[in-house]
DNA sequence: AAAAGATGTGCAAACGTTTGCGCGAAATTA
DNA sequence: TAATTTCGCGCAAACGTTTGCACATCTTTT
């Protein structure tokens, strides 16, 4: 009846008088312990559930065992895979998550970093929110020498760890895959300029026509605001082009779907589009993009999680060598669509 | 250069020459502290960025200020949203999530409701995982006397604290929605018999049937396994049903999607469909329901948060007085298409 | 002037666990 | 047999914080 409390190494060590260090050492098999008391006081603990209080050895070690991560919007199926990929390296690494969502709010990224640091977690990921403009709140933790890994969206910051993908070459292989389909004109509705993402999908696609030889264009490149009304405005410009594009290659899926659509609404069924996988239901759709190129979100998770746990377990810095920091790139690749 | 170690209270008594706990008493406030020593305290306290070790204090007060959350899939819209409702109230009451997932898988989630218990959670979450057929593994907490709440999905036991949503209401208001629009042979494509989901899906059909003074045929129910073919299926059962329907209410958004895809690939464009919403992007595609049922996965995550987080903070309950669980049932809600 | 109350502060225990050190007993070596 | 090693175990400190109790000083009240 009594909402029993949780066992204690104490009571164990009490009623099979012997010590609290020798019931310690036995339940965590250390070598000098007599096989006998061993098996004694594995046996009682057993019995009454013995559970160590991992609060407890948390607070005695000072570690937690604990990862922070902070993401803008964890119902973005970019994150949620994500975070799907982390807890599954924290899971198989013995860690556990402590999640929180910034909501794309600076100031709440912000309230939420500090509390992450009062939590004491061992480390921190985040993906910085898009309002997120200066970037100080991360000092406490790089002056208490707990590890920062930044992924997917990295502050335009020096001397941080952070795992991100190149669009670049899933862009080539997107505009290659086009080409030697017979593609000859080729467009591209891109994002505003702002966006570093922006501009590796445009170097992916220049690279890509001089790899072929072919003279690039920039006038069928296009940027666009990612509304629908922007994405309009620029199949618009596209299709009056004197050059109009038989094949085009989105800014992502929500771009590809706009432009589907006001293409289909147009009555031309034979544009070619590429776009870039951020919708996991694009491929139930009627009209879906011949290939699109992946971005593994997934993967991204679980590679900043490793690197993260990594930096945690790394001897402490010797003093006098610098600190190298981790710059991954997770490739990004062309998926060609399943359906035809 | 020397990764300074947090600071403790223990060193702000030294330089300020006084006891650690007129340190304590000074940085919470107690009243037997004098002004001035309170002053000189807290001044110093922030000049060192003193910050309190919550390990610690979790640890002397035997509680954690986290909750555990397991989840099916985090990728999942509906989990990814639930979770970020979760998170929003843990937030707001100073509570902190640890997450995990199942991955549907019943091995794993036992194995992390253990872990759960090991990290000494305050509380814990769950919507159980689909291969789930025993409970046992909570008992645990039970025993502790640790509360746990279900959602979403809910196992079949009696005494446990749940929050679901009533699909019942939801389905009534959507063929009800149908008759009005002028419909009278509605067709329905259910979930396998073994999910309560299908139940309620179907007791809210006959109610709107029957509150609207027509009689309820059973042959227009079909049951299905949820994938393409499953549903193809079913729509060829539906299309040759001597009442051939000309509105369908499907089990959820991917069913709807194939059977909606199916039509059309019969050039049958005059059948109006009516889903359960489980994906946030089928307002972008070529053709939507008309109607679906929103579950809101947010507020069901916010309300199994907010009455976990009540048990929690609950006086304990006074022996003799019988426990009373929380059974809450969310509303579903009809929403119409803004799309024509 | 003595007793009683405020007022401000310190002592020490407690939370559960790990771990360096020491010590006695048994087993091995010389 | 004496000297040494190995084995098995206990003591006590440490982690950072809170809190009941006691104590000293100062201010009232009788």
């Amino acid at each position: 009846m009594i909402p029993d409390k949780p066992t204690t190494i104490k009571e164990i060590a009490k009623i099979l008088k012997i010590s609290v260090s020798t019931v310690s050492r036995a339940l965590n098999d250390h070598s000098s312990i007599g096989l006998t008391t061993k098996m004694r006081v594995k046996k009682l603990a057993a019995e009454l559930n013995y559970e160590p209080n991992q609060r407890a050895i948390q607070f005695l070690h000072g570690k937690s065992f604990v990862i922070g991560v902070i993401l803008p919007e964890l119902s973005e199926s970019f994150f949620s895979a994500a975070i799907s990929g982390i807890e599954d390296v924290a899971y198989k690494r013995n860690y556990t998550v402590l999640l929180a969502q910034s909501h794309d709010d600076a100031e709440r990224e912000k309230i939420l970093v500090a509390k992450m640091k009062t939590q004491r977690v061992d480390g921190l990921l985040v993906s910085v929110s898009k309002t997120t403009s200066t970037y100080e709140h991360f000092d406490v933790f790089k002056k208490s020498n707990i590890p920062v890994v930044f992924f997917d969206r990295i502050p335009p910051i020096k001397d941080i760890h952070y795992v991100s993908s190149n669009l670049e070459t899933g862009t080539f292989d997107a505009v290659n895959f086009l080409l030697k389909k017979g593609h000859r004109t080729i467009g591209m509705i891109n994002g505003p300029n702002t966006l570093l993402a922006s501009h590796e999908r445009k170097e992916g696609y220049i690279k890509a026509m001089t790899a072929n030889r072919l003279k690039f264009d920039p006038s069928l490149i296009l940027n666009c605001d990612l509304s629908e009304e922007g994405t309009i405005a620029a199949m618009d410009t596209m299709l009056n082009h004197r050059r109009k594009p038989t094949a085009i290659v989105t800014f992502n899926d929500y771009v590809a779907l706009f432009a589907m659509r006001y293409a289909k609404s147009l009555n031309l069924q034979d544009i070619d589009f590429v776009s870039y996988a951020n919708l996991p239901i694009i491929n139930y759709m009627d009209h879906t993009p011949i290939a699109s190129v992946e971005q593994f979100p997934y993967k991204q998770g679980k590679k900043a999680a490793d690197i993260l746990i990594d930096l945690i377990n790394k001897p402490k810095n010797e003093s006098g060598t610098e600190q190298a920091y981790y710059n991954v790139i997770v490739e990004s690749e062309l998926i060609l669509s399943n359906r035809k």
